[in-house]
DNA sequence: TGTAGAAAGATACAGACTGTATGTATGTAA
DNA sequence: TTACATACATACAGTCTGTATCTTTCTACA
């Protein structure tokens, strides 16, 4: 029996090979800081490989940039999926939001990286998915005539904000408290539009 | 009566050539799309000229964002001065960061750019400015008893990402309205909190 | 089963860009 | 006016991305 792998499995193995060891330097190093040469160098493969795969560097980056976003969006799924009442649902995704973009590989990667390496509507091709969450949770709540504001977008945009703002916080700290006050803020600025 | 500079002239206008240009071009392309070659070509110097005032593109880079970044202080400054009451020094301080940071240039270039392409650590020099402004805003209407939240260091952190973010959200829209939604938005959030 | 062809990956190279080393000319101070 | 500092030019080395052209290895089909 041969152990030789079928050309899927090799170009699957290859690639995983290339996105985890590129998302690994671009974490550390940031994007510009790494090359094809690094994310190739222990990989046992050469940069031809990765020209054959991708694109190019940039194309790379949306990928692994494209996954790193769905372990957010998966892990606030999770979390808010046994919860039946919308307004917890909302403040629970909220909470939850805070806990996973404490992640420091997720928070330079998505944060900060993303958006000044991938264009505008790249990232809002991606970053659409979480927003939208946020929003779906929102209009629910407000749709059950539970939310009082002027804008249910603008509400929308300023509770997005102040939780990766509240992420960053969080993360830049060792204390242990800064997460539960994070959650508690949010939680408290949500009840004080309810009704 | 030679018209030749002086030394000490000669180099103002020089260096303010160079961070003009160089900041119209990383507002426009990014930072990682301009070249040193591309930043004075237009001014009838060369490249030696540019590596003679500045250790290199990320120090033109630094010293743009600083400038760019002062612009925004210096706007809220003038619009907070002449008014007496705290809570209001608040709530105009914001809504006017509202209005600065529609400014397309800084946007880009503030927000967007200098993140991914500064270290945190020069960031965080030049952005404390900006934070510490709102963050004594804060601490003065705490200090007189106006203000009801678990942690101010928090609460700063909250409304500092809901103004960020708001900010993006009016400036990616012609809408003239969103600012004053915007506005409306963070005055009922601190609204909410007095007390 | 054997062969054509497609896909994986290697190698070689062009083009662009940053930073540095060195040279020159002009202003400045003793 | 001499000694020096400063502003700037030129040339070049090193690095990096992307492309074009191979070689090799699997796959499909007659």
């Amino acid at each position: 029996m041969a152990p030789t792998l079928t050309k899927a499995e090799q170009t699957e193995r290859t690639r995983r090979n290339i996105l985890d060891q590129a998302r690994s330097l671009f974490t550390e190093h940031g994007y510009a800081a790494t090359g094809t040469e690094a994310i190739i160098s222990e990989l046992s493969i050469t940069r031809g490989a990765l020209y054959h795969h991708f694109k190019g560097k940039i194309d790379v980056f949306k990928a692994v940039y494209s996954e790193a976003y769905s372990e957010i969006i998966d892990y606030i799924d999770a979390r808010i999926k046994p919860v039946d009442d919308n307004w917890e649902r909302l403040v629970i995704g909220c909470q939850a939001f805070l806990e996973i973009a404490q992640k420091e590989d997720l928070r330079r990667l998505v944060f900060i990286e993303a958006p000044a390496v991938l264009a505008a509507e790249t990232i809002a091709e991606v970053d659409q998915r979480g927003f939208k969450l946020l929003y779906e949770g929102i209009q629910s709540v407000s749709d059950e005539g539970c939310l009082s504001t002027i804008s249910i977008e603008g509400f929308a945009h300023l509770i997005n904000g102040s939780l990766n703002e509240l992420a960053l916080w969080v993360a830049q700290s060792d204390d242990p408290q800064r997460l539960h006050t994070a959650q508690a803020l949010i939680e408290t600025l949500l009840t004080q539009h309810k009704g």
